[in-house]
DNA sequence: CAACAGACGTA
DNA sequence: CGTACGTCTGTTGC
């Protein structure tokens, strides 16, 4: 058989591509120098450059939506109802994207009273029939149903900006249900994007079961009468709903057009017209890669736009960070050991690297410039050692790597020396958005350099197939100066710096020593535990008459609230709430005996199961090693994992039996402890300039009996227990933007007077006010809060028109300054401790840090040495106008050494 | 088996 | 309706 080219049809839902185009890249990056937006366009022309090179159409056509309004929302007004407003950086997009789509002769269309979907369905079906293959580019599901034998969907899927590649048996495995089904199963299910709702109590499993049995939705209603339980009454009595659903979902396909296929062939693009408008939009390499595209037309170019397209480059190349150029990945080449050491010596920029284990042992390492990729896999630990250490250690060759600190500490294990870690990728996207939840390299690829990374994933449109390691080493690379560049524009190079980047080293120390654990004493407490949790929870069910699981939160519901008949407190989605706020409160009323057995159970197994969980997390050097994560948290502080060394029970007797167990290892003499006093309360001294409250700390007297003595009148010495513990919740409050009704709530006061007691102390400790005042003005105008060392967070929903949204943010926003200066500060002293330690030569070492407090295992003969080193360090990293007080303990567990 | 809610440990 | 976390358990729905 001949291969003659079928002619095929590539036709895109342009608000869909450009919506997900706006998601997948931040609007920040993708700015014109007048302050246009262009993110989503930019997307969207890179979007269609890798289809394009992928499936090779012949035929293109984009279908705008006119407007919001359609046949369906006469219908149905609600339909769609739910969708938000507009956001203001989309604004003006679309208009740019049909100019950009216009210049590289691009056939858009629009259909008045139609969506956009029927347009495409339409002339899916009728090329199609005509011989085409046709690709539909929707994020719209509904499109599943024009999938046949020549039509298939290209669905955009989460994450990265990927297309999938719907056909009748990709649509088989992910729903169980032919592509032709898939509206009946939508209009079963429902769609809450569309406003639909669906049939209660029926999911996209049940919907199916139902379509494969049945055939089609007609089958599924005809034989509603058959279906049994819950589900078969929930469809008798919605059924209408589904009929609706599917009257609303089923897409037009007879439209009529003033054109033929043969007006949607794709020829050249405009050469002037494509550089006139993307010199408007700022794309410099995008430009070039359209241009690029077969057939293009040079003929119509004026000196005029190429003027203008060179002149706006000129501009927009000095604003770098605002100018996205269109990256090439370079080809992966794999050295020797000998071609490896010649290239790295020749190299004086930063040289990007990137490690693969397997297990404890490296099995290969990539590197990279901008422009070159190497892959070297040692053939032993000892090569490592022999040939690349001396690169590795030293200080002058500068790399940049993404989460230094785990490699770090993996080299540590290994016993080899690394240094010269000035780009930290990790931590630089971190400070740029310390919210964001995913900082893997693909990801931050696609947001700051507009690169759509492809790693061999099948059923995706894959632009490059690799997973070795020299790619996140090109990737982090590229990514660094921009990232860098960013954090310096924002005034973050100092938290940067200072913090962040040299913290690396005192926590990749931190967890390759662990802490040492008496495993013998866990083990007999658990067994203690146990016992004593079987006998409570006999006691229990002896008061009830019967056994039920008492940590189901469910069954107590019944117990409680319908056989015991009690009153509940808090209303949850579920029920009553059976925490142990609501027990107590209960057990005041009733003094029910099940109550107490009940909280005492709660406590005892909760902390077994901390005892279970440490000791699982013994390691077989009799430590435990915890993973710090140092972007674990929006306001800067660390948190800790695998296992969370920082929720270590303190406060009960038996949980305080956990950290006896916590002691310095063999070699070592005794732990030390030490931690800040009131760090948050005075840091809030320090930003409020409040003279009441700086005096209280600069006298030394008690803070709360300070402010009691004030604030209630008295002499200090007459300032009750009562009157203490009111002044201690309420500065505590403060520092977390506690509202009247929550101090009400908590000193079980009336509203009325727990405004009264505000608006007294507001009254003495006016700098308080003001300062708190002040933080929630300046994060609304400018968007964000800073701490005093420039660490940024963001805050977007201080404006929000829903109370609880906007209370959520602003209590956030008053805390994040305070509780992120108390980071910098201890990330500070973590680091200078960590550096005097080593310059003296210490064979002590830093364990463990839980926010205000730091855990060291003494060696002999140091503890005086290291004691005053810590106290010194901590006490005198940064001048506030109130002293950094530090409190040492020593003993030789963690529970003897603390206070 | 995964996702969620509820509970609870810490600063 | 006081901030910031991580982990476990039961439950639900896949």
């Amino acid at each position: 058989m001949t291969a003659k080219q079928k002619p095929t049809l590539l036709l895109i839902d342009g608000h869909s591509l450009a919506f997900r185009a706006f998601y997948a890249l931040s609007p920040d990056n993708f700015k014109t120098s007048d302050g246009q937006h262009t993110n989503a366009v930019h997307g969207f022309i890179s979007m269609l450059l890798n289809i394009l090179q992928a499936e090779k159409p012949t035929h293109l056509a984009v279908a705008f939506d006119l407007s919001r309004s359609s046949f369906r929302t006469e219908e149905y007004p609600e339909y769609k109802g739910t969708r938000g407003e507009t956001p203001p950086e989309f604004i003006g997009q679309t208009e740019l994207l049909q100019e950009a789509l216009a210049a590289m002769n691009i056939k858009t269309i629009t259909r008045v009273n139609y969506e956009a979907d029927d347009v495409l369905a339409s002339l899916a079906d009728q090329s199609a029939a005509k011989g085409y293959d046709v690709f539909v580019v929707s994020g719209d599901r509904d499109t599943f149903q024009l999938i046949g034998d020549s039509t298939t969907i290209l669905y955009p899927v989460k994450g990265v900006m990927n297309l999938a590649r719907m056909d009748d048996a990709a649509v088989l495995e992910k729903y169980g249900i032919h592509a032709r089904q898939y509206p009946d199963l939508a209009a079963l299910v429902g769609e809450t994007s569309d406003n639909l709702p669906g049939i209660p109590g029926v999911g996209p499993k049940t919907a199916a079961k139902w379509l494969q049995i049945h055939g089609d939705l007609n089958g599924v209603l005809d034989a509603a009468d058959s279906i049994t339980g819950k589900v078969g009454e929930s469809l008798r009595e919605h059924k209408e709903l589904a009929i609706r659903n599917r009257r609303l979902n089923h897409l037009v396909r007879d439209l009529d057009f003033d054109f033929t296929q043969d007006d949607l062939e794709l020829g050249g693009v405009n050469e002037a017209e494509v550089k006139a408008v993307f010199a408007r939009l700022q794309f410099k390499t995008l430009t070039e890669r359209v241009l690029r595209l077969r057939g293009s037309k040079p003929g119509t170019d004026t000196v005029a736009a190429v003027n203008a397209f060179n002149e706006a480059f000129e501009v927009a190349d000095k604003k770098a960070a605002a100018v996205f150029d269109e990256l090439e990945i370079p080809e992966a080449e794999v050295v020797t050991t000998k071609q490896l050491l010649t290239w790295l010596k020749r190299q004086t920029q930063t040289i990007g690297v990137s490690f693969e284990f397997s297990g404890d042992a490296i099995t290969g390492i990539g590197f990279a410039s901008e422009t070159v990729r190497k892959f070297w896999a040692p053939k032993s630990h000892e090569e490592i050692s022999a040939e690349l250490e001396p690169w590795l250690s030293d200080e002058a060759s500068v790399k940049a790597l993404h989460g230094a600190k785990d490699y770090s500490k993996k080299l540590f294990d290994l016993n080899l020396k690394f240094a010269g870690i000035n780009y930290d990728t990790l931590l630089l996207s971190y400070l740029l958005n310390p919210v964001g939840k995913n900082f893997e390299l693909d990801e931050l690829a696609m947001e700051y350099l507009g690169l759509a990374v492809k790693r061999g994933v099948p059923n995706q449109l894959v632009a490059e197939e690799t997973t070795d390691a020299s790619l996140d080493a090109w990737l982090t690379i590229s990514l660094a100066p921009k990232l860098y560049k960013l954090v310096e524009d924002q005034g973050q190079l100092r938290v940067y710096g200072e913090v962040e980047l040299p913290t690396n080293n005192a926590l990749a120390r931190m967890e390759h020593y662990g802490i040492a654990i008496d495993v013998k004493k866990l083990e007999k407490l658990f067994e203690r535990l146990s016992t004593e949790v079987v006998e409570i929870a006999k006691q229990a069910y002896e008061i009830i008459g019967h056994e039920i699981n008492l940590a189901s939160p469910k069954q107590l519901q019944t117990v409680l609230f319908d056989e015991l008949g009690m009153t509940g407190t808090k209303q949850l989605k579920t029920g009553f709430s059976t925490n142990a706020a609501a027990l107590t409160e209960l057990f005041e009323q009733t003094e029910h005996p099940f109550l107490a057995r009940l909280l005492e159970h709660r406590e005892v197994t909760k902390i077994r199961q901390i005892v279970e969980t440490t000791l699982k997390a013994v390691e077989a050097d009799g430590r435990i090693h915890t993973n710090y994560v140092q972007t674990g948290t929006s306001t800067g502080r660390l948190s800790s994992e695998n296992p969370n060394l920082q929720n270590i029970p303190i406060r009960s007797q038996r949980g305080r039996e956990i950290r006896d167990a916590f002691i310095a290892g063999s070699g070592f003499d005794t732990l030390l402890s030490a931690d800040y006093s009131q760090i948050e309360m005075r840091i809030m001294a320090h930003l409020s300039e409040d003279a009441g409250i700086i005096e209280a700390f600069n006298t030394g007297e008690d803070l709360h009996r300070f402010v009691g003595s004030r604030l209630f009148g008295v002499k200090p010495e007459d300032v009750t227990a009562s009157m203490r513990s009111t002044v201690k919740a309420m500065s505590y409050g403060l520092v977390y933007g506690l509202s009247e009704y929550g101090l009400a709530k908590q000193l079980r006061i009336t509203n009325a007077e727990a405004k009264q007691l505000m608006s007294d102390y507001f009254a003495r400790f006016g700098g308080v006010k003001k300062y708190l005042a002040s933080v929630v003005e300046e994060a609304k105008s400018l968007g964000y809060t800073a701490t005093t060392f420039g660490r940024r967070r963001p805050f977007e929903d201080l404006n929000s028109k829903l109370f609880q949204v906007r209370e959520n943010a602003r209590r956030a926003a008053l805390n994040a300054p305070i509780q992120g200066t108390a980071a910098d500060i201890m990330k500070l002293a973590m680091t200078k401790i960590d550096e005097k330690m080593q310059e003296l030569g210490l064979e002590s070492r830093m364990l463990l840090q839980v926010h205000d407090e730091l855990v060291f295992e003494v060696a002999k003969g140091e503890l005086e040495q290291l004691k005053t080193l810590v106290t010194q360090q901590m006490g005198t990293v940064v001048e506030l106008s109130v002293p950094l007080e530090v409190q040492i303990g020593i003993g030789k567990s963690w529970d003897q050494a603390g206070h």
